[in-house]
DNA sequence: ATTTAGTTTCTACGCAACGTAGAAAATAGA
DNA sequence: TCTATTTTCTACGTTGCGTAGAAACTAAAT
């Protein structure tokens, strides 16, 4: 499936933060933004990335099947092609699928889920 | 975590699969073995690692935590630190724990999990 | 004690992925 | 048609991994 770099990371957390698709200068603005708060806004030792960067990033996201253009708009919008939580789904899945043992895997992860969230599974489980 | 390279993969799943640790030659001899018999035997085209790069991979994997290597016998031997079951449960926890909305990665999850793994995990979550 | 065979460490090369961005090409509006 | 904006192309530096030779080290044999 494909993991991720820190920037590209970085970019699809912005695309499933936001529900609208965002122009390439519109995400090259949110980055600029969120580096300068996590320096404090003193720092912002000029992190601004060129729009050139974050094209070539979402290019290869779009790539990897992450990301999803329209080409009609003259400047592109970019979109998630699913959600955050299904992506993790689905590496979760991902990772599960690569053992053969997936009972022995599935316990050790019950095993060491927090009470609350095994609260969470049994009602998925239940209800359906 | 850090994720598996092609070859560090082969060797843990050799090292998951034996329960006694093993030797850099030994685990040489396995690979082999395996890619031969994933060729045909007809093929195998001398697809023989040497034990160098066996143990640059070891060490790699020592550093990343994921092997442990008895020092005082000569041949060093080498082991997995966790098994299979518990590392592939440690990177979906991963997964999951990279998320801010946990709840609905869960539901996801379980959403698109076969019904013997939902009984499984039913089974899981009610003993105990 | 010295040589030697086997073992481990050091160093390195090629390749691919990623962060990064300038140069060049394409396009829409003045 | 010219120009400002946007997109694509190309590229460079870094890092991880597959790969292994060279060098250092250690234990056994002589």
């Amino acid at each position: 499936m494909a993991s991720l770099g820190e920037l590209e990371r970085a970019v699809m957390d912005l695309l499933w933060a936001g529900q609208e698709a965002a122009t390439a200068n519109k995400l090259r603005d949110l980055l600029a933004q969120d580096s300068a708060a996590a320096d404090g806004i003193a720092g912002h030792q000029g992190k601004d990335l060129a729009v050139t960067t974050v094209l070539t990033v979402l290019s290869r996201l779009e790539k990897k099947g992450l990301v999803e253009r329209e080409r009609g708009t003259r400047p592109h919008r970019y979109q998630a092609v699913s959600s955050r939580a299904d992506h993790t789904a689905d590496l979760m899945h991902e990772a599960l699928g690569s053992a053969p043992d997936r009972e022995a895997v599935l316990a050790r992860f019950i095993g060491s889920v927090s009470e609350s969230e095994a609260a969470t599974l049994r009602k998925l489980l239940s209800k359906n």
